[in-house]
DNA sequence: CCAAAAGTGTTGGGAATACACCCATGC
DNA sequence: GCATGGGTGTATTCCCAACACTTTTGG
């Protein structure tokens, strides 16, 4: 589960009180049951941490399998990839925390490397997909958009081409009010909503795409 | 299993003989050994179909887990994308056949649904990365690799562009070879390679790319 | 009037498609 | 020489990043 939470990206772990791995971090998960599905169980496994309303995306990312991933024997274990809105402050366990994802404390099992593949699929889906709705509250201003993306992406983006790719692929839409400006002054922001809050793909094909529009 | 044969895009499936789906077809597989991980299974289901070697790139896709998926009761099944080079032809066991992706015949359980998820896949991956390494063989015109993509893809693609794209994205490399010009003559054609036979992402952010070289 | 923040106009570059044209071979 | 197939040159289009400039607010 990952959130953008004061511009940074997040994960949300658990700490091990017990052997293996006592005192890392982990992430949340548990045993399939008898006649469970995978993403049923992801969300029954996260309801003991937080309300699972929450989560705005959810998607399978791998399976893994190595046999000594886990020291107490084998198991295979299938990675999900979930996302909360940024405006959202789910409350947790005790042994629960929010980890930023640029300093994450010691790890238990193969979870860091999940995590790693878990940014690298959440950046680049927010290159050619809509999934920014699932980190973004239900409206914002323009420049608050940028700073979960930023955070998101872990490199600058300025404000001026993020409006105007999305704009122009229909992802985001104008709600027609405006943010109160701040106590400093300037413009006041007009605020935004994603049009569509399921995953939807924008830019297809980079290259090698149908020879314009005649069908085959 | 997937291989461009005669022009056409098929898939490796075997004839079931027994219940469920007597008669439909189904794709490769079995259970996971206790220490097993699943690639290593993948390659060893395959085995007794064909030989490993001849499968130039193997890569995870997703894993199945709707309880009814088997009428017999509960399976998890994590399906995998291969690739075998055109130039290869296995021999395969009587109960095994290529089948055409565009005209399937009936399929067992969901792997029709895995089919078309694979070809999803793999059409994505012809776009931004070097798979096409997988389907060739290890040197071709460019119009023999241009009748791979349009099988592949399902779409025309043109020999110029094909060429122009991947030349300069450093995927395709001269040889410094010409194949004999055919019967009818025509001007011979220049022999192209890979440059790299594993897979790597040419095209990484379509968008939001990172601002220009400089480091954050 | 000035600072601050938001948003638009404009330019320049790069990359992909499309199409015209030139090249090399067999008959 | 002509048909056939291969390859290059070039124009057009589109999209994105960069940056200058304008707009709208608070003090």
């Amino acid at each position: 589960m990952l959130q953008v939470r004061s511009a940074r990206l997040h994960v949300m772990l658990w700490r091990r009180a017990n052997e293996p791995f006592s005192g890392s971090w982990a992430l949340p998960g548990g045993p399939l049951l008898a006649d469970e599905r995978l993403g049923t169980s992801v969300a029954r496994q996260l309801a003991s941490k937080v309300e699972v309303r929450q989560l705005a995306h959810l998607e399978q990312l791998e399976t893994r399998s190595d046999p000594d991933r886990d020291p107490r024997g084998r198991t295979v274990a299938t990675a999900y990839l979930g996302l909360v809105p940024s405006h959202l402050d789910p409350v947790l366990p005790d042994d629960t925390a929010w980890q930023p994802v640029d300093a994450l404390p010691e790890t238990a099992f193969d979870h860091g490397s999940i995590v790693t593949s878990a940014l690298e699929r959440l950046r680049a889906k927010l290159s050619y997909t809509n999934v920014g709705f699932a980190l973004a509250p239900p409206t914002f201003s323009v420049a608050e958009l940028r700073e979960i993306y930023v955070a998101a992406l872990g490199y600058e983006v300025t404000a001026t081409n993020l409006q105007r790719v999305l704009l122009r692929r229909g992802v985001l839409e104008a709600t027609g009010e405006t943010a109160a400006s701040g106590r400093a002054g300037g413009r006041p922001a007009a605020l935004y909503r994603f049009v569509t809050s399921s995953l939807e793909v924008t830019d297809p094909f980079a290259v090698l795409r149908p020879p314009s529009s005649r069908a085959r």
